[in-house]
DNA sequence: AGAAACATTGCTCTTTGTGCAATTTCGTGA
DNA sequence: TCACGAAATTGCACAAAGAGCAATGTTTCT
């Protein structure tokens, strides 16, 4: 199902190592004080494989959020809440996708990309590529059980109230320690208020 | 109020000059099928001045949606609907900000960047612009009456809800008949099915 | 093992991005 | 009204990016 043969993983693991390179320096020297070169030396590649996988330094440093991970279990959908309703599931995959290093990675991200259009512009544009992943998902497994729109309605609102947030004033406010609860921190906590929000509707 | 000084003016111009040089251009020739020397010579500057402006020929037409447009009237909030909650007051602003002519356009641009991820990336920024514009005049209106994750919430799912559809297969469906009544069309009927949702909630 | 498919790379050339300085145009206060 | 300061436009020059092409190395399939 996976279909990875080998030179598929080397792919992956080419394309992780380049983003994981630009962010790196991104992090250490600042968005604009490297050039591409610097990435794939740093990588151990040449700038033309660089070309090959990423159209510019911001589209790697932005996919250092590890969007691969999100698409491959297809079946993040097949297990169900108790109450099987879009919503639930959707929350269910919002939970269990934001984790707390992506959610580091992702804080990481939005506060380099600050001061900095064009990388906020790919930021979101891998979050978008998430949200479609999930639309995807969600209309798969429901079906015409509920109108076509609807599902779009629904995500939309989901990930729609998730990115605002998290690009103003947000942090995820947990410390190095790896061993803290997955529930307990600021972000779970911000979508206990969302998903509330959206079954109760708005006036 | 408006501040418009003659230069001010004047600098809209170029702007709006170069935008729409860049999407005719598009249109005409395809996205990939002209450069940013070709812009400046139909719109009559130097290529310095376009980089003044925008930082690629894709920013210049994704801009040609002219956003400007929207963030003049700050006032658009000024005026209540009938029952002066966030939701109707959002839903009147996104009616009368969605023209007829912004959705053919929009359109247009959408289909452009169907096989243009860069453009695409630019396109969605430009309506996120418009979604921050529309955050920041409602939660002034309406200030501590609610929480301040509501309108972010709130906003969030409108506009999360609006660009998928709109990217999907979606059509305005509106001959060059200018006199068609603005609120018969694909789009508003849309719109109508997604506040209503939000209204009655998710399950 | 051999052939086909594909990833990686070097090379080259066009296009882009940007700092700096010069010039022109606009706004303001005397 | 005039002249000075502010700001827009432009040219120039150079570093960097983007993309086609062909060569080379690696994986896949039979």
């Amino acid at each position: 199902m996976t279909e990875s043969s080998l030179r598929d993983k080397k792919k992956l693991a080419t394309r992780k190592a380049l983003a994981e390179a630009a962010f790196e320096l991104a992090v250490e020297r600042g968005v604009d004080s490297f050039v591409v070169e610097d990435i794939v030396t740093k990588a151990g590649y040449s700038r033309r494989t660089f070309a090959n996988y990423f159209s510019c330094k911001e589209e790697a440093i932005a996919n250092s959020l590890g969007l691969d991970e999100y698409l491959q279990p297809v079946d993040q959908f097949e297990f169900s809440p108790k109450d099987h309703t879009p919503l639930s599931t959707i929350e269910v995959f919002i939970r269990r996708s934001f984790t707390i290093n992506k959610l580091k990675r992702l804080n990481q991200l939005i506060s380099l990309s600050r001061e900095h259009p064009t990388l906020r512009l790919y930021v979101t544009g891998a979050l978008k590529e998430m949200q479609d992943f999930a639309g995807r998902g969600i209309s798969e497994e429901y079906g015409s059980d509920y109108p076509p729109e609807y599902y779009h309605i629904l995500i939309g609102a989901v990930f729609g109230a998730i990115l605002p947030v998290l690009d103003e004033s947000f942090d995820v406010n947990l410390p190095d320690d790896e061993e803290q609860i997955e529930n307990s921190n600021e972000f779970n906590q911000y979508m206990d208020t969302v998903f509330a929000h959206l079954r109760k509707g708005f006036s």
